[in-house]
DNA sequence: AAAGCAATTTTTGCATGCAAATTTGGGCGC
DNA sequence: GCGCCCAAATTTGCATGCAAAAATTGCTTT
């Protein structure tokens, strides 16, 4: 069986939506609501992969009609999230490895871009948060508390992305790790111990070319960064 | 004259569609036909900025009803092409100067990415593809063809993306040359001969790495040669 | 005349209707 | 039992209907 399945395709959808969201006066229309809450549900991994995406279940479970909850499959399909078979419905979009390569390349060029803008632009208050935020992450990584590790992580992936002040690549980040984040990673350390204190290492050099305001080298070491994450990604295990 | 008409409007809907796209084996729903001439329609600069898109004297022009093209706008949205205005309908997405500048690094960036990955899997036949695209726009140069040099230029740059072989680099890619693309570029060449020079020299220097498949360094001097290209826009020019 | 304002028309957002395509569930021959 | 075929049921793609929100128009008042 597979532990990718996380709820049953039959599953209940039921009471995604609190009631009070459909009157509140913060008035965003029904197809933005039902596209964010979606791609949400997506993202983080509550469907299974190729899972059918049942138009009129969904339908009563959002409480809309069809018309903009179909509105909002054609965007997440052009987000790549899923497919669309013509005639034959939506289904969440199935990666296979070839595509998570693809993907964490395209991050590792993105990340690169980031760090060559964000050295460009960063205040000294922003590179002060990455550094905080660096030092609580080695604090996990001595307890080896892998979630909080993580969590720290992404976030500081997430800064030197703001910190390099463009919107059309944020926007672009956030489809990417949109994509990747549904990839599952184990919990399981053994043998991996060994990449994760590279990840240290590597961080800790990302953060001193961070630093030195050096951005065709903190590009540079971006993009490795996470080719070796792309790599370890496959044992599953992502630092 | 407000001749924003696309397809000869036609009472019968019927008969819009030529006939082969309704049986060819490549049979695309009415979403994708509207979704793809919609954008072509836009991305050529057909239409002006921040012109009003109206759904009903569309969907006559195309010969749909207004779900599809809904359909359609939305996802032309999601890509910032196009504004959706709540209850005041779809506007052509205006983009200023800061606009500009963050869609040429990102570009930047993804050319960038690109050239890397190209550097370490591109076939011996591709890169004389390239190389043989290079010698013509060089001719285009000496002759002052700004026209056809611009072509060449731009199917460069397109193949370097193809041989980096990553789909979802080459979707993100043409995602925002097609945003970049509406910009207008001036046809005068007073005082930007100099520019033109130097991204010559570039271009150069850029196929010299990709011949040694330096892949750093290509990836760097790309970056700055759209740069460069960012800052030359601006003056109406874009080599 | 210009500014306000109410009535009318148009446009928008979403729900629903309908025909065509697809899936489903036998029944039948082998 | 196993495949095959065909009718019923479901699902999809798109058109249309309808109420609410703008935009437009025409009238009034100053």
């Amino acid at each position: 069986m597979s532990d990718t399945k996380i709820l049953p395709a039959t599953a209940e959808i039921t009471a995604i939506i609190p009631p009070e969201t459909r009157h509140e006066p913060g008035k965003t229309s029904l197809h933005d609501e039902v596209l964010s809450r979606l791609r949400d549900y997506i993202v983080e991994g509550n469907l299974s992969d190729g899972a059918r995406i049942p138009e009129r279940e969904l339908c009563t479970q959002f409480g809309v009609s069809r018309t903009p909850l179909r509105e909002a499959l054609k965007v997440l399909a052009s987000e790549g999230l899923v497919d669309l078979l013509p005639n034959r419905g939506a289904r969440v979009r199935t990666l296979r490895d070839e595509d998570y390569r693809e993907l964490f390349d395209l991050m590792g060029g993105l990340e690169a871009l980031a760090g060559r803008l964000a050295c460009e632009s960063i205040s000294a208050a922003q590179y002060a948060e990455i550094e905080a935020l660096h030092h609580q992450m080695y604090g996990f990584y001595l307890r080896r508390d892998l979630h909080e590790y993580f969590r720290c992580n992404q976030e500081i992936h997430q800064k030197i992305v703001d910190a390099a002040g463009n919107r059309a690549l944020a926007a672009m980040y956030a489809t990417v790790a949109g994509q990747i984040r549904r990839l599952r990673y184990a919990a399981n350390l053994d043998g991996k111990r060994d990449r994760w204190a590279e990840a240290v290492r590597e961080h800790e050099a990302i953060l001193d070319a961070l630093r030195r305001r050096a951005g065709a080298e903190l590009s540079d070491l971006l993009f490795k960064h996470l080719r070796n994450k792309r790599s370890a990604a496959r044992e599953g295990f992502v630092d």
